[in-house]
DNA sequence: TGAGAGGGAA
DNA sequence: CTAGATCCCTCTCA
């Protein structure tokens, strides 16, 4: 019921405003995100923003018009405007009314709706990859992708039904090797699995799966290589994961040893499971145009390729995703943000995103660690400030990024976590120098060999030190131990990814069910302040509060 | 034959 | 755009 009591209110914009202090909010708050996204955080008030593709990813998992307004009323304090609410059901309600379906050996698009086809019928660009004869608009299984990604950039997505090649059969089955037994899945990886794969539904069978860091992609990339039963092209972004998921291939699923390949730069093998990088695919020779490795994709016939990353693909991987659209797509990311903006290439030719489940709510049902976030706000002492003002724009972040006075907060932080498995992690390596000088931590940089990593991953595993300072290596390690306090001294502009990425690093479950602490540190009205903004977006967007804190560690209050 | 340095790319 | 990390390839040296 509308009520003048509730915490939602949508302008006359479109956008949605949410009072963040609300007793509902929360519960309003994961449903909002059903069909929109966070656009602004500030203390109090919050706001969202509907665009045609958080509606069509609304759609994809079901949603209706009617069944979205009624419950988006329960939480409104006003009426929606009427012109908004016909604009969001004119979006929404496009998703599903243009069908690309199987007619024969070719496929053909069918409209469900007499208008759009009308609207359609202008845009040029369509063009080449349709063949219209009898009424029936005919389309090359070759244009596919093509014709769906230039659809989808014209705003209408399209619903495709034509259905998979089934690629060439291999026997996968999970089981927990070390033990000979069957491997037990969690509740919400084996939804997440049969949300991908649906029996006889030709829907069924590509799109993004997004779960925090530490709640078992991997197993469900796993599970639906098991559901799909065969061969299976693996991509991810270095070459630490490649071999990670071999080795999780091999543990848990009844495939041997000789059924995986690897395909890098020092070891080439293709095999019925393959697994390569993002870069080795889009490698060329300096000075051609040419992809020479992406005949990978040929290479045998794939019936399942698993984007690992997928908020990381590069956008040749796009073109060729397009020729591949009769292969089951399977996208895997901690956060489906970019801030490329190619959200939009990534629904069109991977999929929608099909399964989300809030971090909060993994965070209840214990299956990671709980973890409360601080912003620890300070000054930039007078001779650092005069260094900012008659700097460069492009140089201020960096300025104040690096302000001495962050010191004395690691200092005072270090102390109060002493015994704990602490990182510092930041992104100007000159800084990290002098923490680590300072504190007499090990330091850990793009520099540091693979050897040495490893050696101080291990001890700080084994618990002989319990302070290690991490540059960006940390953003792309799969194998950085996990510890519970974290201290971010300097982050990458506004990266969302990179600080969801960051805080997953403490969400592993502790066997004490110690609750972890992620700090990041501020400099006040620079443009430090400003990023740190943007950073916190996803985090906020999930739920998490940052508790702003002052140098003096007095609570000033919440970003939520 | 393999290791290691260096350049280019995204 | 920044700064940094990573990966690919090629070249050199033993």
């Amino acid at each position: 019921m509308i009520s003048y009591s509730n915490p939602v209110i949508v302008l006359n914009d479109g956008n949605i405003m949410a009072e963040s202090e609300h007793v509902l909010y929360s519960e309003a708050r994961e449903f909002l995100l059903q069909f929109s996204e966070l656009l602004k955080s500030p203390q109090g008030l919050h706001t969202y923003r509907v665009t045609p593709l958080t509606l069509w990813n609304s759609a994809s998992i079901g949603w209706t018009f009617d069944l979205l307004m009624s419950r988006l009323e329960s939480y409104c304090k006003f009426p929606v405007p009427s012109h908004i609410e016909a604009q969001w059901k004119e979006w929404l309600e496009r998703y599903g009314k243009i069908v690309l379906e199987k007619d024969g050996g070719t496929l053909r698009l069918r409209f469900k709706d007499e208008k759009l086809e009308e609207k359609i019928i202008g845009h040029q660009e369509i063009i080449p990859y349709i063949n219209k004869k009898n009424g029936k608009w005919r389309v090359a299984p070759r244009d596919r992708g093509l014709l769906k990604q230039k659809l989808l950039g014209a705003g209408f997505p399209v619903y495709d039904l034509a259905g998979y090649d089934d690629g060439k059969p291999l026997p996968v089955f999970l089981r927990d090797k070390l033990n000979g037994v069957p491997l037990v899945l969690r509740p919400y990886q084996v939804k997440a699995i049969d949300t991908f794969y649906r029996e006889g539904n030709a829907n069924g069978g590509n799109g993004v799966i997004v779960l925090p860091c530490g709640a078992g992609k991997t197993v469900i990339g796993l599970g639906i290589m098991e559901k799909c039963q065969c061969e299976t092209l693996i991509l991810t972004n270095n070459t630490t994961s490649v071999l990670q998921w071999k080795r999780e291939i091999i543990e848990k699923t009844s495939l041997a040893e000789d059924q995986i390949g690897i395909y890098v730069g020092t070891w080439k093998e293709v095999k019925p499971v393959t697994i390569s990088t993002y870069q080795m695919l889009t490698y060329r020779q300096t000075g051609t145009t040419r992809f020479p490795h992406f005949s990978l994709f040929n290479r045998r016939r794939w019936g399942l390729v698993i984007y690992d990353e997928v908020h990381l693909l590069p956008a040749p991987i796009f073109r060729v995703t397009a020729e591949i659209q009769a292969t089951r797509r399977l996208g895997l990311t901690a956060a489906l943000v970019r801030e490329d903006g190619c959200e939009e290439d990534v629904f069109g030719l991977v999929g929608p995103k099909i399964y989300d489940i809030p971090w909060r709510k993994l965070e209840k049902e214990g299956w990671i660690a709980k973890a409360v976030c601080y912003e620890i706000r300070m000054d930039l002492g007078e001779k650092e400030r005069e260094k900012y003002l008659s700097a460069s724009p492009k140089h201020q972040y960096r300025i104040a990024a690096e302000n001495p006075g962050k010191m004395e907060v690691i200092r005072r932080l270090l102390k109060k976590h002493q015994g704990e498995k602490i990182l510092v992690i930041g992104q100007y390596i000159h800084q990290l120098k002098t923490i680590s000088a300072m504190t007499g931590a090990p330091l850990i940089t793009g520099e540091t060999s693979q050897l040495v990593r490893e050696s101080q991953y291990n001890k700080f595993n084994r618990g002989e030190i319990s302070v290690l300072i991490v540059s960006k290596v940390a953003n792309f390690a799969v194998d950085l131990p996990d510890a519970s306090i974290a201290i971010q001294v300097s982050g990458s502009f506004g990266s969302r990814q990179e600080e969801a990425q960051r805080l997953g690093r403490l969400l592993r479950p502790k066997t004490d069910d110690r609750t972890s602490h992620f700090y990041s540190l501020v400099t006040k009205q620079t443009k430090d302040e400003e990023f740190a903004l943007r950073r916190h977006r996803f985090l906020t967007e999930q739920g998490y509060q940052y508790i702003i804190m002052d140098e003096k560690d007095e609570k000033v209050g919440f970003l939520s």
